[in-house]
DNA sequence: CGATGCTA
DNA sequence: TAGCATCGG
């Protein structure tokens, strides 16, 4: 779930346009976790192959990652390596909630409900090593850079978004800007189209850039402080945060006191799991590694053809097309030498 | 979610 | 052909 600070500053409308030549780095678990969530049939089953392996998730990571490359996008994925420990608070009561929606959807699919089917489902999914495995298999033969991350797919992104290796990084919570990252792009899709939870609407959601030295003036606070105020709403390491504390009575009170030490007094309920100092050196010094080199390739047409096609039940003409997507972007970002340095290093 | 088909 | 519906795997 990462760091919500809902609409704490406005978001600048970014158009794919302005992203073209562009590195960004996505967090994989986080746009993996989305398909497998979304992407389903009118049952509200994840898509599957005739071996009922779920492809929901490749299905999102082709279309997407093809219209991106189209449009001259240098997409990059971090995925996560080992959580740190002090997440695994956060990985069990997830799991928790995930086992209960599982047994109510397996009872809504029983009874044929499909709405609540669609549901629960939504809420029961699992990110499973086999699904991990696909995804990378998957983004390596369309040649796109994947980079296994020693702990958080998000830090990394960060750091490589702070090194200069890519211009911004893509999640849709807000840890990026706690982890340093210049620019944070939210929503970054391409249909724009998301339902309201639990209504049959739909609304229009277009990419969104966050600039982290910006919003710290808009907001008023320094990085440290804004990590402070991470930690009173709740992070990843601290899910429940502090009761009654949201992000604007969070700010008021870190800029009142200066920090999260100076506000503790202020709030006898206050309870972390782990030492506040801690905590906030996860964000501020995130295990993450050099150890990468970002190197587009010529989509490998016969892979992935082989890959969907043959193994997961694609179908040839739309793979195809998207196919011919990737080449277009592959092409345009090979043409004119001149610029790679804008790509590369 | 993203692609495609159908409709007015 | 824009806008809604539904299919995909």
């Amino acid at each position: 779930m990462g760091v919500q600070f809902g609409d704490l500053v406005e978001p600048r409308k970014i158009s794919l346009d302005e992203l073209k030549g562009r590195a960004v780095a996505f967090d994989g678990h986080n746009v993996i976790y989305q398909f497998l969530a979304i992407i389903r049939g009118q049952g509200g089953e994840q898509l599957m192959d005739a071996q009922g392996h779920v492809t929901s998730h490749l299905s999102g990571i082709l279309y997407r990652n093809s219209n991106l490359m189209e449009a001259g996008v240098r997409v990059v994925y971090c995925f996560d390596g080992r959580p740190h420990e002090f997440k695994r608070q956060t990985l069990e009561a997830r799991h928790e909630i995930r086992v209960q929606a599982k047994q109510k959807f397996e009872k809504a699919v029983e009874e044929g409900d499909h709405v609540a089917a669609r549901r629960w489902g939504q809420q029961s999914v699992v990110a499973t090593t086999n699904v991990i495995v696909d995804a990378k298999r998957l983004l390596g033969l369309m040649g796109i850079p994947v980079i296994q991350a020693p702990s958080e797919g998000e830090a990394q992104a960060a750091h490589m978004a702070i090194k200069g290796s890519v211009w911004a990084s893509s999640s849709q919570d807000f840890d990026s800007i706690l982890l340093g990252a210049p620019r944070l792009v939210r929503n970054l899709s391409i249909s724009g189209r998301r339902k309201l939870p639990k209504k049959n609407v739909y609304i229009k959601v277009e990419p969104e850039m966050y600039e982290y030295q910006k919003l710290l003036v808009e907001v008023g606070l320094t990085r440290e402080q804004l990590i402070d105020v991470g930690i009173l709403i709740g992070t990843d390491y601290n899910p429940d945060g502090v009761k009654g504390i949201g992000p604007k009575t969070a700010i008021k009170l870190i800029k009142k006191h200066g920090s999260l030490e100076a506000v503790i007094p202020e709030l006898p309920n206050a309870e972390f799991p782990h030492p506040i100092n801690e905590i906030r050196e996860l964000f501020l010094r995130p295990q993450v590694t050099d150890d990468y080199k970002l190197d587009w390739g010529k989509p490998d047409t016969a892979g992935i053809l082989s890959y969907l096609c043959g193994e997961h039940n694609f179908n040839r003409e739309k793979v195809l097309a998207a196919i011919d997507k990737m080449n277009k972007g592959f092409s345009s970002a090979t043409k004119g030498t001149a610029r790679l340095d804008k790509w590369f290093g």
